[in-house]
DNA sequence: TTACCCTGCGGCAACGATGCCGGAAAGGGT
DNA sequence: ACCCTTTCCGGCATCGTTGCCGCAGGGTAA
């Protein structure tokens, strides 16, 4: 074996010695170059382990790189390989659902070695649209949104899908759009809270649902109808409630339930949230629950099970859902598959409680 | 006026009509360049209305750069300008409190240009350390922290202080560090309601109070205690009870206290989450809020109005805290001034609810 | 000796955008 | 005729990193 020089010298490399305090920058690939004299490819390989560079300089490199504690700068890297490891997630809003999704989500997102960077719609289409905008600007590789009750055209979603960025639509999904859906069985979710009621002896149900083009509340109530339907129950159009997404709506939503000529004897809230408003007023109408009326919920939020009564709601696994959401999108990210039939659909399940259990 | 033959004949500019619909790559500016057959400074400068550009050029440039979709790119430009007008949060939930929080940071944020990424470090310091250093990867243009449960040691915050990145520390904020920091007066919290349950006539007041490491926690303590010196009554240490931020700690610890010799007959949950656990075992031991024990707790949820009984809370501002965070930030971003002494501290508020309110 | 192959490294271009400098063309002034 | 100014634009370097090509030097085989 050959005694070949060194590139670099062991008293140079002394001599850098105490760089690393005196940089107020972040060290770069250029830095340990200059330091070492050496090119800035070879620093590059040696960082890399790549095949062809001397052990000596490798070490050197190394040693350096560790003393200067060199981060590779990722901007850098982004603007080369056009991918930034950083995924948009568009949510209406920070709710326990969603935020136990975006626990799920990021999770996983971690573990794949991306980051993720949260926008709330605030339910606000407007907002939804800018936050698209400003995520695309941003370069995020792709997307996981769930849709804001105002939207109603799809314009974002397919500005986003003409420029070919991956795109997972969870929870609150639309339908006539072409891309990965991670959902409840809302339909089923509808039905099991209705047929529950029904066999606890409630005769007349009203529903008290979300925005009338909203998709998960629209699928909650075809459940309702085929359950009322398979028990020839003849449906009324009055009994079904559209409100926001909000508690105070549904307070006063069930008021005029309440105070109408037709009082129901149960209420299949589409929501926990609904179901509190619901139970407000149920409360100051002096109406025990579930005596009097039955009162189910939907979310199945922690919540549900403090309050007195403690109410029945319709558990949907959001941060199983979280997870299988950005499962979908890595698995979108890494194989060339076509994924956009792809919708995977959690089954809901009941949790029967004091507020609609009459013990039948 | 001399006729100067303008750079881009009309001819040309209309053959490019339809090559929006190919591209499939983001256009740049070098599509445009090369499409009017100018060089890329010209259209940086027609983009940005610099005054060396001829009229028709500009107009050529601009609606070309419309017709494409052009959208400068983040990334050259972050690389360029080393910042990249993003905020790294990192937090230890997403809880009722801190999604409120980060509701108001976001606002504030998005209205100054920059976007945020949201890390939970899920009470764990581990998590801590693992976002801090993705974030700092990320090249985030600084740092808003609440800081987790677990946190005893300060590396990852030295760290950042040490590469002269903006921070601002928030809620859960640690004291032995310089800079800005945004938090609720908490001896005052711990003095109002401890006070408030003296006023009410409770005699033996147990405190369900977080880690002990934690200075939120502390505090409220610390107001408690000097509450129960202005009044004369010794402190007793086993009163104090130290568990984690959870529910279940929470019932546990009060069963026992409940259980114990020296029973009190009223308790002061730091947390809202805490008082629930608390007010859980205290259903079970069969006892009345408020006649046989009173219960104060600590955050104001939402939810606590709507328990039965009603949970008295202390209300911190979280909207407004995430918006005066944000706007600190941003502060620090724009101005040269020093603001690491900074500290802005809201005033707790108490509202009294059934849970300990005699009526004296 | 010639021909060739490894090893180890440097140089250049590229990603998309901006800043700075220089320079051509045309006009004005003396 | 000369010089100088203005207008308008191109070229080059730069940000930090990687990929590709090429090349020197030494070894091996014919």
């Amino acid at each position: 074996m050959p005694e070949r020089v060194p590139v670099i010298s062991a008293t140079l490399s002394k001599s850098i010695h105490n760089l690393a305090r005196i940089m107020e920058r972040q060290t770069t690939i250029k830095d340990i170059a200059q330091a070492l004299r050496i090119s800035t490819s070879t620093v590059s390989r040696a960082l890399r382990d790549a095949p062809d560079v001397g052990e000596e300089t490798r070490k050197a490199v190394k040693a350096l790189a560790e003393e200067l504690d060199y981060q590779p700068n990722k901007l850098a890297l982004s603007l080369l390989n056009k991918q930034t490891n950083t995924i948009g997630i568009i949510i209406p809003n920070l709710d326990y659902v969603l935020a136990t999704m975006v626990r799920g989500i990021d999770e996983v997102a971690l573990e794949a070695g991306y980051t993720v960077m949260v926008c709330q719609s605030d339910e606000s289409f407007g907002r939804e649209m800018v936050n698209t905008k400003r995520l695309l600007d941003s370069l995020v590789d792709g997307f996981i949104i769930s849709v804001s009750s105002e939207t109603r055209v799809f314009e974002h979603i397919k500005k986003i899908q003409s420029k070919k960025i991956p795109l997972v639509l969870f929870d609150r999904v639309i339908d006539n759009v072409n891309v990965p859906k991670v959902k409840l069985d809302n339909v089923e979710g509808g039905r099991i809270a209705t047929q529950h009621l029904l066999d606890q002896g409630y005769k007349k149900i009203a529903v008290i649902a979300g925005p009338e083009n909203m998709n998960v509340s629209n699928e909650r109530i075809e459940g309702h109808y085929e359950v009322l339907k398979q028990n020839k129950i003849k449906p009324d159009k009055n009994a079904i409630i559209h409100c926001e997404f909000n508690q105070d709506y549904a307070y006063i939503a069930t008021k005029e339930l309440l105070t109408g000529k037709n009082r129901p004897d149960a209420i299949f809230a589409i929501s926990d949230r609904l179901a509190i408003g619901a139970m407000i007023a149920i409360k100051e109408f002096g109406l025990k629950m579930p005596k009097d009326i039955g009162l189910v919920g939907f979310n199945n939020e922690p919540i549900t099970k403090l309050l007195t009564p403690a109410i029945s709601s319709v558990e949907m696994h959001a941060f199983e859902m979280g997870k299988a959401t950005a499962k979908i999108f890595i698995e979108m990210m890494h194989s060339d598959a076509d994924l956009s039939e792809k919708e995977i659909v959690f089954k809901p399940k009941l949790f029967i409680r004091e507020s609609s259990n009459r013990g039948l």
